[in-house]
Formats: structure tokens, C-alpha cells, sequence
DNA sequence: GAATCTTCACAATAGATTCACAAATTCTTC
DNA sequence: GAAGAATTTGTGAATCTATTGTGAAGATTC
């Protein structure tokens, strides 16, 4: 489910609107300043942002600008009162995706929620873009994201995972997998493939010792579960 | 430039409209009812569609739920009177994009399409025109600044630091940019392409030992990270 | 002949493979 | 069942290999 980022100071409408999105099923983190919710912004990787343009510390112009120039692509809605039709311009401007006026009804936010997030979606299929668990890998970037987070992968790293995921669900064997992966004709050490499993387990994995997606079968070899 | 198509009934904000939007550049088409705009916006493809709501014989939704249906992906900005918030919302469940209210202000509704036209079409917007960090570069004048400063490309710097641009985000072989920018048939060493990167890094990263765009990505090759 | 492009060689370093041993699991045997 | 043997898996460290950045020299183009 989508993850959203709320940055608004008015407890009453936050706790209105978080309440509505939870219940709607996104998965909602709340900001109360415009300093919090830059922090908030940069550090996790959410999927919309919905941003107030009064509030505390930093405003949210300011909080959009600066996201937008720190590389941040994440599609931001901005609140505002009534009839304050500059500050709308200047927040399009800035780069923010939509703009609703205060008080807005649940029913036309989450509207234009959808749309936003559709838009985003349909984006993101065309690309070799997978997710399971808190894990985010783009295999055309080569670039993978824990909780939001970048964690490194060497080339072969992505081709192991890569390989696993296209068969998910499957015990494969140490030779399936080299032959995956390694190609028929090389002579690698079958046990080779243990350490590299053992590698992607240390990064992807929140507890190595206990994976819940790249599992041991024993006797037999490995199997991903997505 | 974007080619954006009109469907509005009422003749003055017709006009003022093409107007405006001729005046910013854009190549605009009109259509005064809904069923002219449905044929027009399914025979040709345009970049946006700004779409009425009151229309003579087909109205804005169904136009808007026709083409949906139809395959067509085109963005919508529907306009529509004040005060209408059921039809504001039912627009954007149709898959309208955007919406405007009537009266709008020309700044309000070009803001609005410069998002648009910028969030779907990234790539086509900035042609010839890019930036990223300090560096700004201009692909029909040949010309690069650093900071202001201009700096000198060869034109296979030019060709290749297009390519990467074009290609932003992904990861690309040493092949692939040979066959990018040298084409198919030529052969050149692969390595080469190093030397070249080499060049691009030191005249544009600020720091070429730890690069912020030309990233190498190990194992695979390069990917350009605007 | 000056600028530009290509190739080459070499050092630095990242990554891959192997190995050895510990830990965990399963199998045997009683 | 339990003890111990046998097998399998996890993992850190050592070794080996491949990749990359780069300066410089040779080739090419205008």
C-alpha cells in the first residue's frame, strides 16, 4: 500500500486526515513543521506527499523547493486557504503535482489521490521496478532501496537476486542457479553461490539469520519468496 | 513544441485561450463540440487536451470516459463553472488529470499546464535545454556552462553526454553507448568510452574523483543521474 | 600542425572465488 | 528417544581476478 507523508501543523486536520487515509489503506507518517517534514521527505522514500503551505520553522514553498532541488521526484499536494490564488500558481511553479484550497471535502482529496498515484503507476510499470517486503529494486538502474534507504549491490549481487525473482517460489538447486545465473559453460565452486546468497541476505534482510524472503531449502538449494 | 487541443463551446474563452497558449508556444487545435473533440483528440495524438465540461452534443465527462476507454492516454485539464465539487471529483475519477474552475486566471491555468506537460513528458520538454546541478547545457548551441561559466565539449562530448542525458537513470553498457553514439557499425575500442567519461567528469563534475552524475556503475558501465 | 580521437599500459581497487571451520540439521544405530 | 556420525549450510578471511581511471603515446582529421 502507498505510503504517505502528511506535513501540516493544524492537529485537527491532521488527525482528520490521517484518519481517513489510514482507513482508506495507505500507510500514513505524519509532520508537524516544515523542517520535520523535509527531514521526513529526504531521509524515507514515501510515494505522495500531502504538504500545508503555512507552517512552522519552514514553510511549505520553501519545503517543496528545497526537496525539488535535493532531487526529491516524490509528488507533493499542497494545502492551502481559500482564494489565495498566487500561492497556488507559485506552488505549481515550485513543482508541486496539485494543490487543494482549505476546507477541502475527504472525498475530493482522496480523488485527487488517486489520480496522482495512478499517474505515478503507470510510470513506474513500464520500468524493471520490483518491490517486496520494505525492499525497492530497480534492475535498470541498478539500484536498490531498503526502508527508503540505497544499499549497495555489486553487478553480480543483481544478477543473483534478479535470477530469484524471476523464479520466485521455486527451490532451485546450487546448479539451476549457477546455470542461471553463472551461465552453463563456467566451473564454478558450487558453494560459491552460498557466499553470494549469504551476501544479499546481510543487505536485504532485516535479520539475516531468520530471512523471510530468500530461504534455505535444505537438501535441495535456495527459494525466493517474494 | 506540445500540441495542445481545446474542445469549448463558448467562442470568447475559445479564443483567449488559443490565445495565450499560442503566445507561450504551444500549437494549438480547437474543437467547439464534444463529439469534433473526441474524433479530433482520437485521430491525432496531442500532448494535452483542455476539455469543458458543457458541451454541445457529447459532454466533457463522457468525451473523457470515451477516450479513457478508447486507449487514450493524452492528459486532461477539464474546465468546468464554480462551485460544481461533484463534478470536480467525478472528473477525476473519469481519469481527467486536472481541473480548473471558470473563471480561471490565464497564469493559473498555464502553471497548471507547464506541471502537467512537465510531470508526463519529462524528457520531451527539455529538448535541447537541460540542466542538472551547476551545469547547464545547451544541445542546439553547442554550448555548456559550469556555474555560469562556460566549458568547452568536443562534439563527442557533445554526442556523448547527449546520449547519457537521454538516457538518464539507467544503466548503460559500454556497448550500448558505443552503439548510442558511435553507432552499430563503428569499431572502437571499448575502453575508449572510458576516456571519454574521463573527459566529461573532469570538465563537468565538481569533484571528477567522486562523481554526482557520471556515476560508474561496476561491472555494468555508466548511468547518468541528472 | 593543431585539435581531437583512439589505443595502450599500468596501478589501484573492487569484487569474485575459494577455503576452512563452526553451526545447524538430519540420519543411523542402538 | 538419545548419542553420535554424517551431511549440509553459514560465514569470515585469504587469495585471486577483473574492472576502472588515467596519463601518455600514436593515429586521424580538418
Amino acid at each position: 500500500m502507498p505510503d504517505i507523508l502528511i506535513i501540516e501543523d493544524e492537529e485537527s486536520i491532521l488527525m482528520a486526515l490521517e484518519d481517513d487515509l489510514t482507513t482508506e489503506g495507505y500507510k500514513v507518517t505524519t509532520a508537524s513543521d516544515g523542517q520535520a517534514g523535509f527531514s521526513a521527505a529526504s531521509e524515507k522514500r514515501f510515494d505522495l506527499l500531502i504538504l500545508d503551505i503555512m507552517l512552522p520553522i519552514m514553510n511549505g514553498f520553501d519545503v517543496c523547493k528545497k526537496l525539488r532541488a535535493s532531487g526529491v521526484t516524490t509528488p507533493i499536494i499542497m494545502l492551502t486557504a481559500r482564494g489565495q490564488e498566487v500561492d497556488r500558481v507559485l506552488g505549481l511553479e515550485l513543482g508541486a503535482d496539485d494543490y487543494v484550497t482549505k476546507p477541502f471535502s475527504p472525498r475530493e482529496l482522496l480523488a485527487r489521490i488517486k489520480a496522482i498515484l495512478r499517474r505515478v503507476n503507470q510510470t513506474r510499470q513500464a520500468e524493471d521496478l520490483i518491490s517486496f517486503g520494505n525492499i525497492e529494486v530497480d534492475f535498470r538502474k541498478y539500484e536498490t532501496q531498503k526502508s527508503g534507504k540505497s544499499v549497495y549491490l555489486t553487478s553480480l549481487e543483481f544478477s543473483l537476486l534478479k535470477f530469484l525473482v524471476d523464479n520466485s517460489d521455486r527451490a532451485l538447486s546450487r546448479n539451476d542457479i549457477l546455470d542461471g545465473v553463472w551461465g552453463d559453460d563456467v566451473h564454478v565452486f558450487d558453494r560459491t553461490v552460498d557466499t553470494h546468497i549469504g551476501h544479499l541476505r546481510k543487505k536485504l534482510e532485516d535479520n539475516a539469520d531468520s530471512p523471510k524472503h530468500i530461504l534455505s531449502v535444505r537438501g535441495i538449494g535456495y527459494r525466493f519468496c517474494p
